[in-house]
This record gives structure tokens, sequence and C-alpha cells, in this order.
DNA sequence: CTGTTAGCGCTTTCAT
DNA sequence: ATGAAAGCGCTAACAG
């Protein structure tokens, strides 16, 4: 900045309100500063300025899972809010583990990210209540913490399971299965979506139809079979659903492949759908049907929340709810 | 950090020197620091450490498409490596755009990531000539731009190919088709070793065989029918191939399903076998084999030359190879 | 319209 | 074994 300021014959104050347009500078002088700024290939040196402004223009986005559409989606719609705003986003991934996500969120809360939008891995941010976290606005994706006093965006759960199972009754089938890969806040809404639905159509609920389990939770990837697999043949033998409404993808992989294994057709001896909308369920035989949520608009609706907040805007803390969407294939 | 020094009645030299371990200090000092830190809640401010210090501690993961395994997996592998040597892994999307791939970088450097491992989305790098770049290592993974100056670490694509198209061979396939969404030289490596097996089989390469276009990348997700579905029509009448390679995970989507939609079965009719093992090769009817990588191993090795280089390590650049591993199911 | 200068919070040399 | 003090590169308050 001192060779930029030597060159251009003007004092590094000035250096800075060029780069910054921070005050008013004369044309000829402006010039210079530009011409040397270009000359010396000079760039600011953004810790020395996050320093002396003691703010970032980071946003850190932590992700439970970054292996699912779900998330890079919405990892692209918080940047079209972000960015034209001049923040970066960081991407850090918990992989599901409440202990990477824990240390990540305490890294990025002290290397100063401005705002923290957060896709917790399970219920308990607890850990959030510690110090270090109250300089910085947080918002909550996906899925919403027990009090968590911050803004939470999440899709209509309630509302999209409830529209599914409707779908279901109306192909005539009666006794419907539930199953789920386990069973946080945003689970339950949608498994309240499905009870409602049954009993709004007068059918009665049965413990033995819903499978939710209270497993860890594990990545698509390592998952093969894991999930539910074993359960299903008892399952399927006591509770003998014709169709089965699963709460997620994960859920999804083992059900499809004991279906599959074991000869069972899709949707002629039971039907399928499923929350979430896994990119192989237009890839598989049947394809599968789908409650779709929309990411990117979760994202984007984040993190103009977390905008607000960091230009220091208060206001009651809100939980925003994006639509889902049921897209028909041939699973049901 | 005045205030810890106050309250532990020591200087803030002292206190910079427990911490970090950098000098001795006296045992009852020590544990009035400690006792100061504690209860005072003081945590040090990294940014004005970076300032001082000059390096940021983050390490800048760049990748083209962060929906896909293969990068999830290599940011696992990259963290488990960078994380224990005290740096924090920061991942950034590209999405298949160059233009944000550049702005991306360009962020990063300027952020003063003290590395940066690089998946580049094409063959042109040439921006990392920019003089912003001069002062920070990088690492490219996945693909190598041309005459790089550069580290890379690369699965072994010509080797991976060759043994899979000899399995097609084998299995008595002679005509054998080679689809590929784009060519990058990562890609003709890929078909270098497609050609080679068929060479050394005796088996006279035809240029009809091979579909292998110029198309702009795209991403998964959005890609249904697009990449090559259009083509395929034709392909087949004129190639009529009884076994096709696949040279990457999104040409395999429009093959897959051309040949479903028209009835075409898999093996029987033709057989397919795909570089890259992508999760819904597991889900479709038939499963499809795949040449898969180790996108693990490729973000250790990767980021283990980057904490070389960061340390100061010289030495020629090198490109690491990391074996891929041939996986068979019922596609061929 | 422009310059001088005091820090931002830390590390590290130089003294003691 | 400890302390004083000089900056790291920038921004912004203050002064002209």
């Amino acid at each position: 900045m001192e060779d930029v300021a030597a060159a251009a014959s003007v004092s590094i104050a000035t250096i800075s309100h060029v780069i910054n347009g921070t005050r008013n500078v004369s044309d000829p002088v402006r010039e210079r500063v530009l011409r040397a700024i270009d000359e010396l290939g000079y760039e600011v040196n953004p810790i020395a300025r996050n320093l002396r402004k003691g703010s970032s223009q980071i946003v850190g986005l932590v992700v439970s899972n970054l292996a699912n559409y779900f998330y890079t989606d919405l990892a692209a719609g918080v940047e079209s809010i972000l960015r034209p705003a001049g923040y970066d986003t960081h991407i850090i991934n918990s992989n599901e583990s409440l202990e990477r996500e824990t240390r990540n969120v305490r890294d990025l809360a002290l290397q100063s990210a401005d705002g923290i939008i957060l896709a917790p891995t399970g219920n308990d941010c607890s850990y959030l209540q510690d110090a270090t976290f109250q300089n910085q606005p947080f918002v909550f994706v996906d899925r919403k913490p027990r009090r968590s006093g911050h803004d939470s965006v999440m899709s209509t759960n309630f509302k999209g399971s409830y529209e599914a199972v409707n779908h279901l009754l109306s192909k005539g089938h009666a006794r419907i299965g539930f199953i789920a890969s386990r069973s946080n806040e945003t689970m339950m809404e949608r498994f309240s979506g499905y009870r409602q639905a049954l009993s709004d159509s007068g059918v009665a609920p049965e413990e033995e139809l819903v499978l939710m389990g209270q497993d860890e939770p594990k990545t698509l990837k390592n998952l093969l079979r894991a999930e539910r697999y074993s359960q299903l043949e008892n399952y399927l033998e006591t509770a003998r659903p014709t169709g089965i409404f699963l709460g997620n993808g994960l859920a999804a992989v083992g059900v499809f492949q004991y279906l599959r294994d074991n000869g069972i057709r899709v949707p002629e001896d039971i039907a399928l759908l499923s929350f979430d909308d896994e990119f192989w369920y237009q890839m598989s035989t049947p394809q599968i049907s789908a409650v779709a949520q929309d990411p990117y608009q979760i994202g984007v609706v984040a993190a103009e929340r977390l905008l607000k907040r960091m230009r220091g805007g208060t206001g009651k803390y809100r939980t925003i709810r994006i639509k889902t969407r049921l897209i028909l294939r041939e699973s049901c």
C-alpha cells in the first residue's frame, strides 16, 4: 500500500478511499492511484482489512451431508443471495457427525464468520449456548433444534406428507406403512402428516405399520442394505401394507432393495412414495414417486434472513416454511 | 488479551507464549495464566494471529461438482490429513462453471488460503498464471491442466479403462462402443486405454463406435435425458455395438435411460460397463458394473503433497496415480 | 479534497 | 524466565 501511495504521490489514506469509494477523490488523483495499483499489481490484504473492520465477509454453511442434492442445491441458493451482497460462502461438511459439526461450527465462529447457516445433524444444538457463539447470527435450515432462539427455514413437512398419503389413499390403499430412517423433529412432522391423512380418511392408525428407528444417522454411501433392510421381512409379514410412505431417501434405499431382492413387485404388490427426491428415483425400475423439496429456495430464504440479521436487523425469530411438490412417477 | 495479562499479573507476551508453547514459562505463572484464560473465557482472535503470522491455516478445496460422491469422499480424505496438521478445509463448489471456478480460486487466494486443492472444471487453468496465485501452493486433483507447474493426483485412467475393456473383450464382445460426455485430458486417457485394449486384442478401431462430445459440462441433476440421449438412436443403428464402455457417470445417465425407454435389454442385447461408480448403479435394474476410483485416497495424497509444499518443501512437480478397481455387477 | 495517525489483536525480536 | 515494544496491512477519526 505504501508503494502504491509513493508511486501515485499520495497518502495511503487516499489509496484506501479510492479502493473503497469511501470519500470523494479528485479525478486526476483517482486515476493516478488506479494506474499505480494496476502497475504494481497491488491487491488488498483481506486479513488486515478484516482485522480492522472486525468482520470477515465470510458466511459459513455447515451441512450434515454434502453427498446429497438437497444440500448442494441449498448451497447454490445461499450463494445466489450472499455473493451479490459481498459475502463468501464457505461450505463445511459434518458428515452426519455431531462431533464434527460442533468442531466445525466452533472453528467457523472463531474464524469470525460473520454469520452461519446450519443444517444440524441432530436435535441437540445445546453447544450453541456456549459464549463463543453469541457474536454472530445463526439461521437453521432443514431441521429446527428445540428452543433455538434463531430463525429456521424448512419444508412444509406436514403438508407434503399429508398430500402424499392422501394420494395413496385415493389410489385405494388402506394399509399404508410409514418407514423412516430415524426420528428427529423434522421426521415427526412428516409422521404427523401421515397420521392426519389417515385419520381424516377415517382409517385407524396401526402401530405395526410404522417402522421408524432411533438409529445412528448414516450416509447413503455406506448404507447399502443396512438401513431397515433386515427388519423388513418381519415388518412386511406382520403389517401387510399395500403401500408404503417413506419418510426420507435414506429409508428408501433399504426398502427398495429388499423388495427388489425378494421379487415383490412395485407398484403391483406394494406401492411406494417417498419424501425427498433422490436422483436415483429416476433411474430405478420402477421410477419412484416423491415429495420433492425446494432446497434452492430454502437456501435463498435462509440467506436473506441471515443477511438481515448480519445487518443488525432484530425482530422475532421465525420458522419459515417452503413448499414441497408431489412428483408422481411409476411406483404408485 | 490485556485483560488476561492483568488478571494473571503478567505481560501479554507471556500470554501468547503460554498459548503457543513457544518458550519456557515457569509452572506457577503458566497456571495463573491458564486459570485467567479460563475464567475470562478468552479465545485468540485468529484474524489478528493470521495477520501477524501471514498465514490463515485455511486450505481451500475447490471442486467442480459437489453433488458427486467422488468429491465428497475426496474432501473427507483431504480433511483426514489436513485437520491433524492444524489446517481448516473450506470447500467451495464451482458447479462446473469456469467463471465461478476462477472467481472462487481468486477469492480463496486473496483470503490468504495457505494452499489450494483444485479439481479444475476444464483444461484451461491459464488464469493461474496471474500474479495473485504465485503465493500459495496448488495441487490438482482428478484433472491435470496442460503444462501446470504443479502437482496433480489422479486415477489410473488408462489402466482402469484398459482392464475394463479387456473384461468386455473376454466376455466375447467384439464391437465395443465408447461413449463419454466430453473430452478433456482425463477422458482422453480413458479413451487411450480403450483403444489400447482393442488393439492389443487385434480388434480394429472403428470411428463410429466412439461417441464423445465437446458439450458444455452439465451436472447430473439437470441432465436427465439430455446428455447423449438424442444421439443414441442414430449411434446404435450405425455402430451396432454389443457392449458399451462409458467414459463417466454423466454419459451413463443418458445411455441407460435410452436403452430402458426403448426396451433394449442389458446385458443381453448390449453390455454396459462404466468408468466411475455412481450410487445409482446399485439401484438400477440391472445393476451397473463400474471402474471405481478411490477418491478418498486421492484426497489423502493430494493433502500430503500440499502439506509438504506449504511447509516449504520443493522438488519436482509430480503426477501421482491412484489405483482404480473393477466392480462387476449385472450389466456385463 | 487530502494527509497524519491511532489502533484492530496478535507474535516475536530484543532487552533485561 | 519474563517484559517492552515494534510492527503485520489496513480503515477511519481527526485535522487541515
